[in-house]
DNA sequence: TTGTATGCGTTATCAA
DNA sequence: TTGATAACGCATACAA
């Protein structure tokens, strides 16, 4: 049996196509009778309208995107999950793509972008310059951890002031004084405000200016190597602030293959709050970020674009805060 | 200036669509000089074809789905990604669903299942019955980490010969007689064969048969829980056969919490080996599974069943095998 | 209150 | 070698 089409209904309830369209989208005047009439008919041949011939007909496709760099660790994931939360919750689908570096992918995100009715565009994907050839397009973009571009709203979270907090109590609670960032400012936006806010804290403590960041790749192993260069080096550093949990958890790793402890002889935070730090030994001090949250909050402000609703906050910015444990020094429960 | 369609390239090109369409598709016979100037008025108009129509027009939808139950951990967001770069080199566009547990989800699948050529479904998603109704439905379907149902094919991981492998080298090797296994058969298939080699190396062994597993989520949380829960009983275990690696840095943060030293006081064993484990500290002995090529297979088999070809293994089972660190007992580096 | 006819952008059939 | 035209499934202006 051939999956039925609105022309199968409207035969079987006896009325034209356009009063079975009517009662599909409760537009126009129905009457009461001749819509139970159609029910039951599309009740009784199971049919379900095709969203390929609605998409045609010019209703929109009901479909958001979200292009990210690859899916390496779990903050791209749970950013897809916070869309998908949304995009699910609302009869949605959401379509993936990642560029993993590729260099050819403007054609790629283009031809992605036609397949929905607007796009999430994530950090270290695509150039500024891109996303405004995208806005100029035509498509409905809104940037995710990254500043706004030529009027595309963007969604982020809080980096500098976290940053300096946690900066902060490291030099001034703990004593530190021979802090090394580790990350590379460069890669991402927010990393960038991460390191800014770990500067602005040694200037507000009156120190020297911080030593240039080490250079790693937000990877485990990147975190890993990084440190076993500098635990090897002449001038150890007393606190590292990684600039995401994954390298936090590599800098645990090549400490404890040089019998450094932590934090006894080396303090160590990271960021995001993934899962798996909570419970690592000895527990992390990281910054919490509603990552969740993130990708939610970008699938809710590209359905208002999407719907020409005015959008609220053309620069939405959540709170992330850090959270004491005990890899910087602090003490267990306290 | 409007997104021009295949009308306004033909008659920029002074032929006619069908000409136009022929070109586009490389069938059919054009002449060289047409064919140049259809191809001129295709640059010159910035021309791409919709998806849209050609979807409606019969060619199918160019777009393959998965179907998971959360991306909680890495594992689901590994094999997304291993989908992902298939289908991403195809020019297909990928769409998820994650169930969440959500009861009436069958609605949601089958709705989402329209979208898409084929549908990729994982296990701990929905049931066999539902899978069967969808074969029916001639909805193109590929299970991963499933047995097949129905005649739909199934990509999964190899699962008792790697459990018994593990079980047996605790026992035989390390000499370990009170071995627990943390995980519950009844939430997957694979953990349920998982289980079954672990049953299995006691039989071997000519030991008793093993006490029942010790039912925990697959999460880190609840292998901490349940580690704080054995470790503090009466009978201690010797080593903890997790199901996953994300219990088994759970039980590692038990252990640290009470003072059991691993592996000295307690071996432990994961299953998966993300990229984390390695670098854990003590690094984790687990078993590595090609899940991104697991994804990337499910994908394949799918694109396979589309195009109608013979599936050539309709219950692909990959290769996967125990990595001997240190958390079992083994020495470093041996 | 209901129906007719047309457009959306493509592919495919058949005729020229 | 090329073209006119009919699907494909739906929404909608317009007519009745």
């Amino acid at each position: 049996m051939e999956r039925p089409n609105i022309y199968a209904v409207a035969a079987r309830a006896g009325v034209s196509i356009t009063t079975v369209s009517r009662v599909l989208n409760g537009k126009g005047p129905v009457a009461r009778r001749t819509r139970e009439q159609v029910l039951a008919a599309i009740r009784e041949l199971g049919y379900q309208p095709s969203w390929l011939g609605r998409a045609l007909a010019g209703r929109g496709q009901a479909a958001l995107g979200i292009v990210f760099p690859d899916l390496a660790g779990p903050y791209h994931a749970e950013v897809i999950a916070g869309m998908e939360s949304l995009t699910a919750a609302q009869g949605q689908a959401l379509l993936i793509l990642g560029t993993h570096g590729r260099d050819r992918c403007d054609e790629m995100v283009l031809d992605f972008a036609r397949r929905v009715d607007g796009l999430v565009v994530t950090a270290r994907t695509i150039p500024d310059a891109e996303v405004a050839r995208l806005q100029d397009g035509e498509v409905r973009v809104v940037l995710l951890g990254r500043p706004p571009v030529n009027g595309a709203p963007a969604v982020r979270t809080e980096n500098f002031a976290p940053a300096l907090k946690l900066t902060t109590h490291l030099i001034a609670d703990h004593g530190h004084r021979r802090l090394r960032f580790v990350g590379d400012p460069a890669l991402s936006p927010d990393v960038a405000e991460r390191w800014e806010g770990f500067v602005q804290a040694h200037r507000d403590a009156g120190l020297s200016a911080p030593r240039s960041p080490v250079r790693a790749n937000l990877r485990q192993e990147d975190g890993y190597l990084a440190a076993r260069r500098l635990l090897g080096g002449a001038s150890r550093p007393g606190a590292l602030v990684c600039a995401n949990d994954e390298m936090a958890l590599g800098v645990y790793a090549a400490a404890a293959e040089a019998g450094v402890r932590i934090p006894q002889d080396l303090a160590v935070t990271g960021w995001d709050d993934i899962p798996l730090v909570r419970y690592a030994v000895p527990p992390l001090t990281t910054v919490h970020q509603p990552v969740e949250e993130l990708g939610r909050r970008a699938a809710d402000t590209l359905v208002r674009r999407i719907l020409g609703e005015e959008v609220p906050e053309p620069d939405l910015v959540l709170p992330s805060s850090p959270v004491f444990r005990e890899s910087c020094g602090c003490r267990p429960g306290g």
